[in-house]
This record gives C-alpha cells, sequence and structure tokens, in this order.
DNA sequence: GGTTTGTCGAACCAAATGGTTTGACAAACT
DNA sequence: AGTTTGTCAAACCATTTGGTTCGACAAACC
C-alpha cells in the first residue's frame, strides 16, 4: 500500500502548514508578551509560556529576542499597509471617512497587542522602525494631498490635513490602548466586547461634522 | 559669629529644599526611564544613573523600583487632577471646551515622559492604579452628566458622553505618545517644539464643529 | 537504511539585575 | 560633644536573564 504522490504532497503541505502556524504561533505570543512588557521587560521563557512550548523549542525557531522583536515589528506593518488596500477612493470624502474609519477601529478591537507594541515603539522614538516609516509618510503625504483637494473643492472646511489624520489615528487607535480604561468607564466587565458599530458612528459623526462646511 | 535665627533657618529651609529637589529629580529620572522601559524593562542603574547619582544614594532614598513605580503613579494623578481645578464650569459648552483642551494639550507637550507612563501603565490593564481610579470615574460620571445636560438643552447634538471624552482624551494625548511620529510626518527635525496653539485650534475646531447642533 | 528535521527535558553558562553591606567621611542638628 | 543625616565607592549577593549544549528519541525524507 504505497503513498500516492498526492498524499505524499499532502503530508508535506500538512508539515509546512504546521511549520507555519508555529511561526504565528510564536509570532503572536511574542507580540503579546511585547506588548505587555516591552523589548528590555519582555522574556524569552515568558514568549515560550505563552505559546506552550519549551525554552528549546522557541530557540530551535528564532535567533534572538531582537530578532523576533524585529520579526513582530515588520509583520505588523505589513498587514497594517494590507489592511487599506482595495479602499475606494472616489466615492468622495464622507464614505471614505467612514470605511477608513471602519477598519482602523476594527483592527484596533481585533488586534489590541498589535496597536499596543507598534504604539510602545512609536512612543520611545520607534528606534527600530525608522526605515519603514519612509512608506507611510509618502502614504500619509497622499491623504494630505487628497484632503486639500476636498477643501479647495469646497466638500470639506479647510483643515491642517496632518493633523486630522493624527486626531483620526488617536481616536481609533484608542480602543485597543485603554480598551480596559474604556469598559471600566464604562462600567463594563473587564472582557467585555465594544460596540464596534456604535464606537464607528461615534467617530465618524464626530469627524464628518467637524470638517463639513 | 552666631548665626542668626533667620540664617539657620534659611539654612534648614535650604536643606529640606535640596531633599525636596533630590526627591523630585528621582522622580523624574524613574518617570523617564519607566516611560521608556516600562516597570520590568526599568533598572534602577538607569534611574541613578539618568539622576546623575549613584545606585548607593537611589537607594538610600527609595526602597525598591516598585515603591518608585507606585509613587510616580500616584504623584502623576495627583498633578493631573489639580490641572482641572478652577475651570470655569458655566461659561457654557463652548468655551468649557476650549479650556480643557487646551490645558489637556499642554500638558501632554509640557510633560510627554507622565503621559508615556500613565498610558503605559493603562496599556497593560492598569494593574497598579485600579485604586485611584475610582475618582477618576467619578469625575467623568459628572462631565458625562454635563455634556448630557448640553444636548437636553439643545446647546449641543446629542452624543455619547463618555465616547466623546475619549476621543478628546485620545486627541489630546497623543501629543504625548505620538510625537516623534507626528514630527517626522510633518518633517520637523526631531527636538522641534509643536506649535500648542495650532493644535489646539485645530482640536477645538473638529470637536466643536462636531457636537454642535 | 541512513540522514535530515523536529521535539524534549535538564543541566549549564555568562551577564545583568535589584538590592545590601561595609567603612569612611563631613556637615548639621541637639 | 555627641548624634543624626547625608554622601561616596566598592565589593558583594542571590536571582533572573538570554541563550547554549547534551543526549536521547521519533518521524519524515532520500
Amino acid at each position: 500500500m504505497a503513498a500516492p504522490i498526492s498524499l505524499r504532497h499532502h503530508v508535506r503541505a500538512d508539515l509546512a502548514a504546521k511549520r507555519g502556524e508555529l511561526r504565528d504561533l510564536i509570532r503572536a505570543a511574542a507580540i503579546a508578551e511585547f506588548a505587555e512588557h516591552g523589548l528590555r521587560g519582555a522574556s524569552t521563557s515568558g514568549i515560550a509560556d505563552r505559546a506552550g512550548i519549551s525554552k528549546t523549542k522557541l530557540h530551535y525557531y528564532i535567533d534572538s529576542k531582537e530578532d523576533l522583536y524585529q520579526e513582530a515589528l515588520s509583520h505588523i506593518t505589513t498587514i497594517w499597509a494590507d489592511l487599506f488596500e482595495g479602499i475606494d477612493l472616489d466615492t468622495g470624502p464622507k464614505a471614505f471617512l467612514t470605511e477608513y474609519i471602519a477598519r482602523k477601529v476594527r483592527f484596533s478591537l481585533s488586534h489590541p497587542n498589535e496597536v499596543r507594541l507598534f504604539s510602545q515603539e512609536v512612543m520611545r522614538g520607534a528606534p527600530m522602525l525608522r526605515r519603514d516609516w519612509e512608506a507611510s509618510r509618502a502614504a500619509m503625504a497622499r491623504a494630505s494631498a487628497r484632503i486639500a483637494g476636498w477643501a479647495d473643492q469646497g466638500l470639506i472646511r479647510a483643515v491642517d490635513p496632518v493633523l486630522l489624520q493624527v486626531h483620526i489615528w488617536a481616536m481609533t487607535e484608542s480602543y485597543a490602548l485603554l480598551g480596559s480604561e474604556v469598559r471600566y468607564m464604562s462600567g463594563l466587565p473587564e472582557d467585555a466586547a465594544l460596540d464596534l458599530g456604535h464606537i464607528v458612528a461615534e467617530i465618524t459623526a464626530l469627524v464628518w461634522n467637524g470638517i463639513r462646511v
């Protein structure tokens, strides 16, 4: 009963998938640990524990804590960039803003650790992702041009495009950063899910009314 | 040539002042170190270095890293609470919002390390300041009631008062958290001062237009 | 059937950490 | 005059850290 080619391929694919899953698991554990304790405060044993594997096994897959940190950061920048692919640019400011804000809040609520880690890094002056910033800067410049264009066409008030973007970031990301504070102040239990639709509606209303003519 | 009483008192006052200054110096150094590396990642040697004193001297004044951290946190909550004393409550929503936002942004720009430390602690779920939160919660509830009152009087739109406050926090504090990102994206040098008046004007305009009827 | 790849626990290592102790000295307070 | 308070450098200590090594085992691959 020789194993047919297809099965062998299947097994190989399974293994590759398993290896991939393990890397994902490690990365997720690392992101959680880094988000909670920072680069210096994170311990490789803590990461191994979170991933449910031994330290030996962890070091079979990674070289150093710093490497893991770097990889986590660039993984985040990647999914972050992907997040805004395919967003329709020509539907006017209101529809664009709504969609943009919805995506950002959804990401903050579904991946709080990623956002926390990233913003911790930025807090420290972003020593490890200075390189990756060039792309964000270009994206921000393009967005600024579009916002200025809307203002020129009289679709919105004249605003500082850079600050507007910063404020939208701040509000949408706050649900990852201040989640426990929001829950506490709202009288919700620590593990309660926040109401995505309500949050998006409130931010969108605030921003849209805030910049419409 | 006996020293007159006044001089003795003066000397004593000097010493007390010196001791106080030293404590302030240590606290400031600790806040900077904690803000950059978190509780776990901070090292007492690092704190001593930042304060320009020896580790022995540091431990002459403090008992443990954890104590210092706690003291730093409660110091911040104190000055934070003081910050909003004496703000005129009965001048209507617009004047109140303007003053409130101005104070928050000014604090974020002048004490970024304090804000960073605080919000790092909140990020981790605020294990060390759960007790102090009861007061903030009450303050937030009072503010919510006032905002709801404004809405009832038709001075502003109907909004979710809690989320509105969260959003104002997020925007104002972002200048402490994302300072280096803002500077980078604006093409400013790393140590450039941000334009307080401009920022306050932009946030105030966004919020006020966002909630007016 | 031999080799690569992966898994495991346990011991191990050098470095850094938080914190203490010692011993000596000077200024200030009583 | 004696005691408290503060300052200093250096050695010291126990614990934790990131990371490695060893030895053994099994499954998968060629």
